[in-house]
RNA sequence: GGAGAGGUGGCUGAGUGGUUUAAAGCGGCGGUCUUGAAAACCGUUGAGCGUUUGCGCGUUCCGGGGGUUCGAAUCCCUCCCUCUCCGCCA
């Protein structure tokens, strides 16, 4: 969500930022929307003022007993009704139509995000590790260790899992070794939150009204949300926060729903592109002055998972052309598949400024001040389970199909040091 | 699922169509007094929007939205939320 006053001030600029994005020029009928905005506010509120000012003389005339002026006051403003009504739905309209039109634009991207049409053009950052060489793709090793994706049809459909086994339980020690990595070692706080939520939740992280496509809905009338930052971020909606209870650091464990329209063809076999898949969310929320600082920390949280785990990776900056609608950067985090022979995507890391902040109406206010500012969010994935496991099958397995568990998954394994396939 | 009761400022809590610009208390902030503090007393006290160089003026907000009325915290419709009892249930 945009700024009008901003977009007032800098049109210019405004504008540039779009272009960046390929998108037009819209300052020009955005501050003509608000022209006509304000100019039906003053109407409205000058036709208020009138009636307010005729119903308190009626008032004070009727409490006198003065029913001959009360009547007389009351015909004076007979025709006051129709007008306001009229001008009041005006203004109601185009305040809705401004507003849909600066909810419908992207976020401006900073400075130093690269040009580029597509991921093909984002840059390489650095990495870490040595990739590893390796045939088989986690669907073929996981076939003899409990990867079951006939039942998950049975059940489900495409794009489902079932996991047996010492297999689901890889899986529940990865989420559980990261959210003890991010709580006990970079201060986040660990949540519990809903899977379902509202329109507006929804609206607050940018989901809607633009992406309805890409999730699921109940009957109801619900959303399953497709991340849990979607939760963890609108914990602090229509609110006013204390500065000095910024930065605040969540995190969670979610099964995390997608739709994947759109997708159709890609990624069809495996678990790399499932309709539901658990990740880790880290979600911050910070004054405007800590956005920055804030994303660089929070990719290395994410790093360090990797890193502890022996996997290969890299950090790519997404460009103008691949970053998501609500971020002003990104930082994806690929892993080393031996299987695929290349590095896939298994967190995305962004900073989204007030953009966020502002679609839910959550402000913070620093000591002492009198004024309020919009909050600022970031969330990345730290990581995506789903794909962690497929990245420690086809990195950890051995030449018998079976796998080796990585050192800091042991405590939470029972011990247990490998995962054999069953004959 | 059935029956009922509610939602008012940071908090408690009055207010059932017009001097309500939302009473009062608590809390917060400022001041007087005091060596200092407490107490007491006095003052002050929210979120937006529009307009203005500024002081200010106007306007909206009593869970959300809509309506009736010259006028709505108050009446009507609708949605959300909370609580009580019953039923069901992990």
């Amino acid at each position: 969500m945009h700024d009008i006053n901003a977009i007032r001030n800098d049109p210019e600029a405004f504008d540039a930022g779009l272009e960046k994005r390929k998108l037009e020029a819209q300052s020009a009928v955005l501050l003509a929307k608000d022209d006509a905005r304000r100019a039906a506010i003053a109407v409205a509120q000058e036709f208020q003022t009138q009636r307010n000012q005729a119903s308190k003389k009626i008032g004070q005339a009727k409490g006198q007993g003065d029913d001959a002026e009360a009547q007389r006051l009351l015909e004076e403003v007979a025709g006051l009704k129709d007008s306001l009504q009229q001008a009041e739905e005006t203004e109601r309209g185009l305040s809705q139509e401004l507003h849909d039109m600066l909810a419908g634009l992207p976020n401006t991207l900073m400075d130093d995000v690269p040009l580029g049409a597509d991921e093909s053009d984002n840059v390489e950052l650095r990495k870490h590790g040595t990739p590893k060489p390796g045939e088989k793709e986690h669907f073929e090793i996981g076939e003899a260790l409990g990867m079951d994706f006939e039942t998950a049809a049975a059940l489900s459909g495409a794009r489902f899992v079932v996991l047996r086994d010492q297999l689901a339980r890889l899986e529940r020690a990865l989420g559980n070794f990261m959210l003890d990595l991010h709580v006990q070692e970079f201060g986040y706080t660990e949540m519990s939150v809903p899977v379902l939520v509202r329109d507006a939740a929804m609206f607050g992280t940018n989901q809607l009204p633009k992406f309805s496509e890409d999730m699921f809905r109940t009957h109801e009338g619900f959303w399953l949300t497709s991340t849990s930052e979607i939760t963890l971020t609108n914990t602090v909606r229509e609110q006013i926060t204390k500065a000095e209870d910024l930065p605040i650091r969540l995190t969670a464990q979610t099964q995390c729903f997608r739709s994947e329209a759109g997708s159709a063809g890609r990624d069809t076999r495996g678990m790399i592109r499932l309709h539901q898949f658990s990740k880790v969310e880290l979600v911050s929320i910070v004054d405007a002055q800590s956005g920055e600082a804030e994303l660089e920390r929070k990719v290395q949280c994410a790093e360090e998972v990797l890193k502890r785990l022996g996997l290969a990776y890299r950090v790519v900056q997404l460009c103008s052309g691949d970053v998501g609608f609500g971020a002003r950067k990104t930082y994806d985090l690929e892993v080393w598949l031996p299987g695929q022979n290349t590095y896939r995507e298994i967190s995305s890391v962004s900073y989204c400024g007030d953009f966020q902040g502002r679609r839910m109406n959550a402000r913070y206010r620093d000591e002492g001040e009198k004024s309020t500012q919009f909050v600022h969010t970031l969330n990345g994935s730290g990581l995506a389970v789903g794909r962690t496991l497929v990245a420690v099958l086809e990195n950890y397995v051995t030449a018998d199909g079976a796998i080796t568990i990585p050192d800091v998954l042991l405590p939470y394994m029972g011990g247990q040091k490998t995962i054999e396939p069953k004959t």
